[in-house]
DNA sequence: GCCCAGGGGGCTC
DNA sequence: GAGCCCCATGGG
């Protein structure tokens, strides 16, 4: 592992939570209603998601078995604000349905595992892909998974780091070999590079000017 | 009016 | 296994 590589991401994010100040993602939440929401928000922005959240919270429709009960059509009409709410009506069902038959409802059982071997079996239910499947490790389950989404990619590539092979897990393992596995990190970096991406720096090309990172972006430090 | 957001599944070749 | 298309509301 590279010293130069790792302090470079530490620079990046002491930089990031020097600009944009701590997050705070999801402090406190239940765990259930993480993953609710780490599916609902999938394509779509958190403002959207938290008014589906609202909804499901009003009728008591935020637990598994409630999500089991309720038909397609009036899961969807509770999340409808969030967009695609036909499909993710059937996504919060599958996970619903695999939670119950697999733990018995229980969020406690579900994380007692591996990691590793829960996110194999979280990617085989219906609507749960990578980046999904890791914000609930990391944001529900407290395990220290990297979350890898559009704009960490794009922040990457910007910065002049673009790993060899395009793919997710090539993405993730620049983080997780040169950072130590720790969850609040985790949680903050991921949760800083969506406040960046967000910002209007990320639009110009390279970062703009006044942007935290725009110092790195010229060095390209991250090659 | 037009564009895209904190993805994922299904299909084609 | 890469490349498309679909899902759909809300805010800029």
């Amino acid at each position: 592992m590279s010293d130069k590589r790792r302090r470079t991401l530490l620079d990046i994010y002491h930089r990031l939570l020097a600009s944009f100040g701590p997050q705070h993602w999801w402090p406190g939440e239940e765990p259930f209603e993480v993953i609710v929401g780490a599916i609902l928000t999938q394509s779509t922005a958190w403002s959207n998601v938290e008014k589906s959240i609202t909804s499901l919270k009003k009728v008591g429709a935020l637990s598994p078995a409630a999500i089991r009960r309720l038909s397609r059509e009036e899961l969807g009409g509770l999340i409808h604000s969030c967009g695609y709410y036909n499909m993710k009506a059937l996504k919060l069902k599958a996970f619903a349905g695999w939670l119950g038959d697999k733990y018995g409802d229980s969020l406690e059982k579900m994380f007692a595992g591996e990691a590793a071997d829960l996110r194999e079996a979280l990617l085989g239910v219906h609507g749960v892909g990578e980046e999904t499947a890791d914000s609930i490790l990391l944001y529900a389950g407290g395990k220290p998974v990297f979350v890898i989404d559009a704009y960490t990619r794009r922040i990457c590539d910007r910065l002049g780091f673009k790993p060899k092979g395009n793919k997710y897990s090539h993405y993730q393992k620049l983080f997780t070999d040169n950072l130590p596995p720790d969850v609040r990190l985790f949680n903050e970096y991921h949760a800083l590079f969506v406040a960046l991406g967000k910002s209007h720096c990320l639009k110009s090309q390279p970062l703009c000017q006044g942007c935290c990172l725009a110092e790195l972006c010229q060095k390209k430090e991250m090659r």
